[in-house]
DNA sequence: AAGAACATTGCAACAATGTTGCAAAATTAA
DNA sequence: TTAATTTTGCAACATTGTTGCAATGTTCTT
């Protein structure tokens, strides 16, 4: 009850079960992107594949998390907003990928840019993917 | 041995064989990008989807295509510009996806606007992923 | 143009990833 | 506490991607 991540669920209009406090809770720790492979990783003994598979489903569909597009085309997750609500989501991002420790982030306060396309095209939905160094790792290498 | 994509292959010290000559003319047909699996549907039938899976893997090797970030996660694969040689790759990318009919083109001549990232992060590719209308399914739609 | 050296292909088998139906268990609402 | 509803786990399956190896095709030399 004095629970924060059943509180989440609660203002989605999600049952409260194990499952999805467990993942809520591996997201609010991990302050990152996480792939499904390492959600499995850290719950799996807990919970079924099929499960989580059909949580991140319902966090998406709810605005709860956010996939990113990435480059080695593994399916990345990400805690969305609070302002990201059913149907109301952020639809710029910019995702920074380390491309050393494989950290992701997502720079929620950083605008994207507006890019001029050619005549007639109409953009509804900009990502931004960048790699490269996080601060950690070029602090280290040099 | 008057064919482009005989010399196409041999320009990138390939041995030229059906299946290698049969993509390629697939990408210049296409005039975008494919799936894999799009590829295979069309010459799935004459070569084996090993076969294909190793062929575009050596093109991105040699520099021929390049695989775009999917936001649903299927891996698509682009020709690259002339200019994209072994080792030597065009790191910034714009590519363009139409909501409505998944075109994918790559929109080489539009350069990535430089963004500032967070002290310390050091970027060295930018990829930057634009949904929306075609101009041929826009003009459609109204 | 023929044969040796080398690279590519297809097959089979496997691993990883993702999906579906359904009965059992848990959650919610009364 | 019970009935209605949701969620879960299991099994089975579909799709996607990888690896080793023998057979075939390509290239290079002469």
């Amino acid at each position: 009850m004095n629970n924060i991540f059943a509180d989440i669920l609660r203002k989605n209009n999600l049952s409260i079960t194990p499952c999805r406090s467990a993942i809520l809770e591996l997201f609010h720790e991990a302050n990152g992107a996480l792939t499904h492979a390492a959600i499995e990783e850290k719950t799996g003994e807990q919970f079924d594949r099929v499960t989580i598979y059909r949580t991140l489903q319902i966090f998406v569909e709810k605005g709860l998390i956010h996939t990113i597009p990435s480059p080695d085309n593994s399916i990345l997750y990400a805690l969305c907003k609070d302002d990201c609500s059913e149907g109301h989501h952020h639809d710029d991002h910019i995702h920074f990928i380390c491309n050393q420790c494989s950290t992701t982030v997502c720079l929620d306060h950083i605008s994207t840019p507006k890019i001029v396309l050619p005549k007639g095209f109409k953009v509804q939905q900009t990502d931004v993917l960048i790699k490269g160094l996080c601060a950690q790792c070029n602090s280290n290498s040099q």
